[in-house]
DNA sequence: ATAGGCTATGACGTAGGGTAAGAGTCAAAT
DNA sequence: ATTTGACTCTTACCCTACGTCATAGCCTAT
């Protein structure tokens, strides 16, 4: 004395729609228990419960494939899924959270007339003889026009941000004199010299400015191998470094501009 | 003197992809402001900050057409979509604290040897029929929100917790039997009512919502004078309990929603 | 002239269904 | 017996924001 649910009543006894068992049916993750001769779906207790499992792990944002493993296989370690799960969530709150910093300060600078971050701040925490002699450099050849930061780029640039971009460009440089010895137009070394401009023009703050400086940077590069106070690494001068990072920096410029 | 750049070059200076601009040129989000005979889009300066732009924006997690509206609307109300968009951001932040919370419990539960409980075991030791008849009940006249908070509930709930609660529902069960001739609106009554009433409502899993849930409680009193295998003590039929107690629990629910 | 790199359009795929269209099925009321 | 109305079936296009081919045209260097 079995009693058999029709696609409608199992939809509001789950209170999912017709299309979605429909879906679930199709692609195998809950099938009715019979088929009429009419091709009509019936069900029973059995898919009704599994049909709970579903939801619960639908409710905890699983995708549906994985709902299917995990119902499916009974060996299936649950702990690790709903540990690695765990570990997705926990990183889509971060994020979240940083969209909400970042939204928070993007209204409050709207409010304000949009006030930003200012040089010190950026340099902050910088050996001072380096943010000195890039910010001078940056003056001198190109002038306050260039110095300017974009809306954008204020309105993005939050503390972690920068302090990111800052271990991030502590990274790098330190791959950078890893590959001292490389060719130095090697597509490695070329990658991270990529990265080194991109990084170079943020703090300069003309990350979004449509002219990409070229000879600013070549002179840069140049400006490394004149002044070894830039190349020092762990208080040691490296003038092998500076002239491989001139040169990589040469080619870098010479290949984007073509 | 106007700088171009082609597809290829302003993806890497932006750092997105080349189908992303196709895309946002197909939906008239960034167009080209030029295209060679051959049909290739050329970019200027302008194209590229508005850009920057949409990228700022779509960090935000903007949907792109809100972004055009936004940017193609100089009167539009930036700080109102922000507050509206924090709004949306928040209470995705709360949806995931309730998954981590749920996700946390039930991976400290199946470590804790729980398996997931299942509604036999969740009802065993009861009368089968009165299990039935109350699942059947609550899918039927409540449906999902039931069914699945009932299911979380589950996961939530521990051996001893489900034990616990089964044998204080029988005890208070047979104390309201034991009332059967007294007053159902007399305070000791009144006062075991208030009991069955909260553990039916976490068999419901229902006792952490807002809503008090009166009407079904009501319906739950009378389907007591209508099926009398609910009210089955010691194997024997007591009809007499089961208007008692609907009358009992209707004062209840009216006393309440005064 | 040919190789190799860049570009174009078009189409299909993703997750989880919504929203039909067109046609068949079933029980009850006429 | 038929019509109505409620269900049901399959097929198939729509949504986001692109990724990933496939095929073909364009451009430049050797």
């Amino acid at each position: 004395m079995k009693k058999h649910y029709s696609v409608k009543q199992l939809a509001r006894l789950a209170g999912v729609s017709v299309r979605t068992l429909h879906l679930y049916d199709e692609i195998g993750l809950l099938k009715p228990s019979v088929r009429t001769e009419a091709g009509y779906r019936l069900y029973e207790e059995k898919e009704l419960l599994r049909l709970q499992q579903i939801l619960f792990y639908k409710e905890l944002d699983f995708p549906l494939k994985d709902i299917g493993d995990i119902l499916d296989d009974p060996g299936f370690d649950r702990i690790r899924a709903l540990e690695g799960h765990r570990a997705a969530l926990l990183a889509r709150k971060d994020r979240i959270d940083n969209l909400l910093t970042t939204i928070e300060k993007t209204i409050f600078h709207l409010k304000k007339g949009g006030v930003m971050l200012s040089h010190e701040e950026l340099y902050e925490g910088l050996p001072k003889e380096k943010a000195e002699g890039w910010r001078k450099e940056a003056w001198e050849r190109w002038g306050k026009d260039a110095v300017e930061k974009s809306e954008m780029q204020l309105l993005t640039m939050t503390r972690e941000d920068l302090k990111g971009l800052k271990t991030a460009f502590a990274d790098n440089w330190k791959k950078l004199a890893a590959f001292s010895n490389s060719d130095p137009a090697s597509p490695e070394v070329q990658e991270a010299v990529r990265l080194h401009y991109q990084q170079i023009r943020q703090f300069w703050g003309t990350a979004s400015e449509p002219d990409p400086q070229w000879k600013a940077y070549k002179c840069l590069g140049e400006m490394y191998t004149q002044d070894h106070r830039y190349t020092v690494i762990d208080g040691q001068s490296n003038p092998a470094f500076a002239e491989f990072l001139c040169k990589a920096i040469a080619h870098f410029v010479e290949e984007e501009q073509k």
